[in-house]
DNA sequence: ATAATAATCAAACAATCATTTAATTGTTTT
DNA sequence: AAAACAATTAAATGATTGTTTGATTATTAT
């Protein structure tokens, strides 16, 4: 993207480089999932998303916050596309959305507690 | 963690799952790294950094941004071990960080823009 | 020593964000 | 129709964040 000359020439084939670089919209698009992710209890509420479908009271009471606070996240999550929610009676369930982006999301969460915390955060029937 | 039942029962084996989340602790964790992932600006100096070697003055020019606020987000990245920085002479220079959650990191991103940008954000040697 | 260059730091600013509280909507039950 | 339950919404609050500006430190060149 950048074409002109950098202040300093290292010998790097820094120009090769920056050619590859995604565009400033992908890095914005990218930034804002990552931010979805960035909130601990927006994870939390995402994670268990991940490996089950369940209604607002049981997230909130799971995750222990309030039905509000969780409304608020799980709108959030559904703008970005990364869960769907059906109404059944009274309630309305949420789930991961079935997408590659969010397989993609849930494949990184795997791997990141993998690596920090192995024996937890993989659900036993994680189809990968 | 949450060890009480519920407000409804779905027949759900959420129990189970709930047995298997990561602790609170780790979701700090996991959310603190990610939150380095979801500024664009931060994002894409990082970018940079998965793929070379360079100081600070060329980053800056490279993004588009003061210096001041790129030894901003610098700091950070640092200071959450993503990565890693030597001063030669006048200048420092910054790359990822030699560890496995820096490697992880990188992974994560490249995959996320192959998926959104096919073609862009892959440098020919990437190890994979 | 002085000047120039690279990087960092501190204070300040606007902007964003997560949560609370209280009110409201939608659905079911009685 | 009224009451109960589940979820959403709006306004307000406190906290955090990214960037700017200007000053400061560290290193090299003159």
């Amino acid at each position: 993207m950048v074409k002109q000359k950098l202040p300093h020439d290292h010998g790097q084939d820094i120009e090769r480089i920056l050619g590859k670089m995604p565009d400033e919209e992908h890095f914005m698009e990218a930034s804002a999932i990552f931010q979805q992710l960035c909130d601990s209890s927006r994870l939390r509420i995402l994670w268990l998303l991940c490996h089950c479908e369940e209604c607002g009271i049981n997230i909130a009471a799971a995750v222990g916050m309030s039905t509000a606070a969780v409304s608020h996240h799980l709108k959030s999550l559904k703008l970005h596309g990364l869960i769907t929610s059906r109404r059944a009676g009274k309630e309305v369930y949420y789930t991961l959305a079935d997408t590659e982006e969010a397989r993609l999301i849930h494949r990184m969460v795997d791997d990141f507690f993998q690596m920090s915390c192995p024996g937890k955060g993989l659900v036993d029937y994680d189809e990968r």
